[in-house]
DNA sequence: ACAAAAGTGTTAGGCCTACACCCATGA
DNA sequence: TCATGGGTGTAGGCCTAACACTTTTGT
């Protein structure tokens, strides 16, 4: 019993954060699970996250969990829900906060501690531990109200990129498809935009114009948020 | 020590739901603030709510804190954020998870256990327990996101409101002036309004004309969602 | 008489949508 | 040579925003 050594009056829950991670590979959205190395449902695959401490909030222990379990450091991290099933965890009583987080592809190191951490497309996640499922597709929502208030292809893509890309990623966020020359045409006039490179005189049409955004238009849209519709 | 008698391995926080209340009286915003009968903070205004308990979800415990201190019952709620610093309670850590609702006025008796519940409107609320202030605001601009997503009349207005009354509201929750003929305009485009009373052969002009939310277009639009752009 | 509330319609500009052709390349 | 990817502009419709006058009533 002298294990048991912190006591209260009342019950408590225990709490914990997780957090989604979304990556985008020019292609599809992906997101990063990591294999449980211990029960409950070890062997499965879930989302990065743990018990809090109480040192620390909620925003902390996310991001640190994020370092700890997959090496992605300073990364932000959007608090979207708190999820307070009663059995959704077989050992006591734990509700989690949950976050997701935008990451480059590019920065999870392979080599970490998360040697068992891999990314998935949404049409190959495998059945996930907890209530990991439902997570997910409050997160995905989450993601799409985002992307209408916020801009999020720096956060995803990497420094330069093609109009295509960045369509691809808009597409595959919203599950929609867009006509290309009015994507195009929106982008372009919210200014946020720069062509990356000089294009050589005669550059063949073939080759696409690559961009890159403007950090300050970017920083700004981003605390001030703006509506795109779709 | 007998007292406490709930024993684990690791600490564990306190967690708590807390409930910001919406009404309109027709004019402005209100905020229903329950005076504390107890320490800590004991006098002061904060919102309804209180500790999780371990056979419900958060959203029992928010609504059943709701009825116990307010006696408003079968209010719907929604969860909009989970506050966590570490030392927003004196006690203990305690970590709350809140909630916005909204009210029609005219429901919450004065009478209940809640003799002790006041309305406040935004210029008139107290300093507040805890972090409440933080709450209201984040309660505040989840509510300003949430009106351009989804109808949200039927639940503050009487069932028979006129277009300013509509209108006030909007531009309350909002912060903004709209001009009459094109706020008239978006509503009835909407198809969400019915006018509630035939108006008598020579109603002079001055009587406003009285609406009524269509119900069964009320209810697809808050499931559907809609996007109001202002 | 005057201020305040309410009813009502038009116009111009901007944004969204739909849509087509050309060029270059790789298969 | 054909399919693919990429660059680019326009016309119509819808929505938005700006805006004024009349009626009635209460003071």
């Amino acid at each position: 019993m002298e294990e048991f050594k912190y006591h209260y009056k009342y019950p408590h829950p225990a709490v914990t954060t997780d957090c989604v991670i979304f990556g985008f590979d020019g292609v599809s959205i992906k997101v990063l699970l990591i294999q449980r190395g211990i029960e409950p449902f070890k062997g499965s695959w879930a989302f990065p996250g743990g018990f809090l401490k109480m040192d620390e909030t909620a925003d902390e222990c996310a991001k640190r969990e994020l370092e700890e379990e997959t090496g992605l450091k300073n990364i932000p991290v959007d608090q979207f829900y708190t999820f307070t099933s009663v059995d959704r965890d077989p050992r006591e009583r734990v509700i989690t906060i949950a976050y997701f987080a935008l990451v480059r592809m590019g920065e999870v190191k392979g080599g970490d501690d998360a040697s068992n951490a891999r990314w998935f497309s949404y049409d190959e996640i495998p059945s996930l531990a907890f209530d990991h499922d439902r997570i997910l597709r409050k997160a995905v929502s989450a993601l799409k109200i985002r992307i209408c208030f916020k801009p999020i292809g720096f956060d995803l893509l990497p420094e330069i990129f093609t109009m295509s890309e960045l369509q691809n990623l808009y597409e595959a966020i919203l599950e929609i498809k867009f006509d290309r020359r009015n994507f195009y045409n929106k982008m372009m006039k919210l200014g946020l935009l720069i062509e990356a490179e000089k294009r050589p005189e005669n550059t063949p049409s073939r080759i696409p114009v690559k961009y890159r955004f403007n950090p300050d238009k970017y920083t700004e849209l981003k605390q001030k948020g703006f509506r795109l519709e779709f």
